[in-house]
RNA sequence: UGGGGUGUCGCCAAGUGGUAAGGCAACGGGUUUUGAUCCCGUCAUUCGCAGGUUCGAGUCCUGCCACCUCAGCCA
């Protein structure tokens, strides 16, 4: 959560540009990441993101936030902020002020109005299900629409009148008169303005005709003088036609596209629209539930900024595509709170052991570091007659697999604190294990048992009657499966029913005066959140950001 | 029967004619007051397949196969 990546990266995007840059073809590095603000980021906007701002950052150029803002019928300010925290939160910053598409519509209607002057746009008055027909399909070419060879003057007049709101939406469009023949489908005759009556959330009713995203992007990109235009494969066959309108019109500058591939994470959707539909569905709590790839939902379950960079930076950049183990995700968020995250203790599980040759007031104050390796100071634990330790840790029958071996007549060493050993235990009606009796060793604080015999184990523990208590949300995958979005079936059909539970946990006080989004690993438990939004002092609420690795050698 | 892409270990990914990096996962072993961390070791005679060129090919040529992608007035 501290050190930023290296920011070396050699992917073929690196490279291109450091060719560009021996050659002279460009000064300094420039692009963008052009989000539309229809939904939230997820972890594969990370990866374009971490591209985009990484790439500029390496080769001391620069990043513009642009927001692809062209169809106000999905986009709002809520999106927009939303989009802008993220980023930020990430550790990237943008250059100068933010960018809109629609800072370009002037300049953009300008340029359609030239397009026709030059004969190479017309108005187009085919509703959408004939324009479909005219398009031919994947293996026939299409046909001109009979409205292709109106006059420029006509053109002119009725582009006019698209603009001042004379004619219905849908009624009728402006294309780029290309070439219906092209195997290229967006070669064909392309729509570059519609008619949308809709009030837009930064131009407000200034407009009713929008451009098109093929438009505006390329055209967008020369404005603010992108020499790199780095997006996703499947906008691949739209490069030729992103080119046509550079050539074709007076723009200011030459941007390049080009693609590569889009992430994909095995039990993950990353689809604006799936992501959506769990969000209104109700299947989690909103775009930021900590269960979501969102980056707020990411930032919400405990994943550092850091941690997300690292991960981009392992799956490497390339054109093909491929599906990635969330297992890697897995590994730089551990790696990164294990080597910074500090430590503490909670009991998920109580069972109560009383130790039995300490006074009933007994209150030591012990204290214990916050983490292994770095100096992040040191907290005070109270030890007390009665603790509690996790039920799992203390089994009536001895046995290889159980690798603690605190069973009767057998000692274990309390973290941080002193060896003991269980003298007696009792059982409730169905036979559970409801108290175990100790003897505390003495002089074992921070030594070994005099009489050489050493405990197995180790495990955490808390004071019984001078603890907190907190709301722990465990979390699992959202999916059952690891490609929900592929084979028969819809993706709904896998969502684990059991990616939420709430337990109450018995926690060291210490724990209860954390900030929000403190990140803690809880000793051989797991590494958890305080909760970003609803965590307090005197109501303590972590998220389960992820479990320990466990070897997998031992069952338990 | 169209166009555009991609195919190197279970997953990601280097490699740009000179004899297959690295990471993740997995599996052994060691250390450990977290069954964590850390450490050490194992893990592609082979690069989608088939031919060809070459002293030599994952890298060049030819053919084939598989997968992804494109028919929104979405981006």
């Amino acid at each position: 959560m501290t050190d930023t990546t290296s920011n070396t990266s050699n992917n073929f995007i690196a490279k291109i540009i450091q060719e560009d840059l021996d050659a002279g073809r460009v000064q300094s590095v420039q692009t963008r990441f052009p989000p539309e603000p229809n939904g939230y980021l997820h972890v594969g906007h990370a990866k374009s993101i971490c591209l985009n701002f990484g790439v500029a950052e390496q080769f001391d150029g620069a990043c513009n936030l642009r927001f692809d803002d062209t169809n106000p019928e999905k986009e709002s300010q809520e999106f927009i902020d939303a989009i802008k925290d993220d980023i930020t939160w990430l550790g990237y910053q943008w250059k100068g002020d933010i960018h809109y598409a629609s800072d370009y519509f002037d300049q953009l209607h300008d340029w359609a109005v030239e397009l026709i002057k030059a004969d190479k746009a017309y108005v187009c008055d085919l509703n959408a299900e004939e324009a479909r027909e005219y398009r031919g399909t994947l293996t026939e070419p299409g046909k001109n629409s009979p409205y292709r060879e109106r006059t420029v003057e006509e053109n002119l007049d009725l582009f006019a009148r698209m603009k001042e709101g004379e004619f219905d939406t849908g009624a009728k469009v402006l294309r780029a008169k290309i070439d219906m023949a092209s195997p290229n489908m967006n070669m064909r005759d392309p729509i570059i303005y519609r008619i949308r009556k809709i009030t837009h959330h930064q131009t407000g009713d200034k407009w009713c005709i929008y451009p098109t995203y093929d438009f505006t992007h390329g055209q967008s990109d020369a404005i603010e003088g992108i020499t790199h235009s780095v997006c996703t494969l499947e906008f691949e066959d739209h490069r030729p036609l992103y080119e046509w309108f550079i050539e074709n019109l007076p723009v200011p500058a030459q941007p390049k596209q080009y693609e590569f591939g889009r992430l994909n994470l095995d039990y993950t959707v990353t689809s604006k629209r799936k992501l959506k539909f769990l969000v209104d569905e109700g299947v989690v709590a909103g775009w930021d539930d900590p269960r979501m790839p969102t980056i707020s939902g990411m930032r919400r379950r405990g994943f550092t900024p850091n941690s997300i960079r690292t991960f981009c930076d392992m799956i490497g950049v390339t054109r093909s595509d491929g599906m990635v183990d969330v297992a890697m995700l897995e590994h730089a968020l551990r790696s990164d709170l294990n080597q910074n995250a500090p430590r503490a203790m909670a009991v998920l599980k109580p069972l109560k052991v009383v130790i039995e040759n300490l006074p009933e007031d007994h209150k030591e104050m012990l204290k214990a570091p916050f983490h292994p390796e770095l100096d992040l100071g040191e907290r005070e634990m109270p030890f007390t007659r009665e603790i509690f330790i996790d039920q799992d840790d203390f089994k009536e029958e001895y046995s290889k697999k159980f690798k603690k071996k605190f069973c009767p007549g057998k000692r274990i060493r309390l973290r941080f604190s002193y060896v003991i050993e269980a003298t007696d235990y009792e059982k409730d009606a169905d036979g559970n294990v409801t108290l175990v009796k100790a003897k505390l060793i003495e002089n074992t604080l921070g030594e070994n048992p005099e009489d050489g015999v050493n405990p197995k184990g180790v495990v955490h523990w808390v004071s019984a009657t001078d603890h907190k208590e907190a709301e722990l949300r465990l979390y699992e995958r959202l999916f059952t499966s690891a490609t929900p979005d592929k084979g028969e079936g819809d993706f709904m059909d896998h969502v684990n029913k059991d990616s939420l539970s709430v337990v109450t946990a018995l926690i060291e006080p210490a724990l209860a005066e954390v900030d929000a989004e403190a990140n803690f690993q809880f000793e051989r438990e797991g590494y958890y959140v305080a909760d970003r939004f609803e965590h307090t002092a005197e109501k303590p609420i972590f998220n389960l950001t992820i479990g320990l690795r466990e070897d997998k050698s031992l069952s338990s």
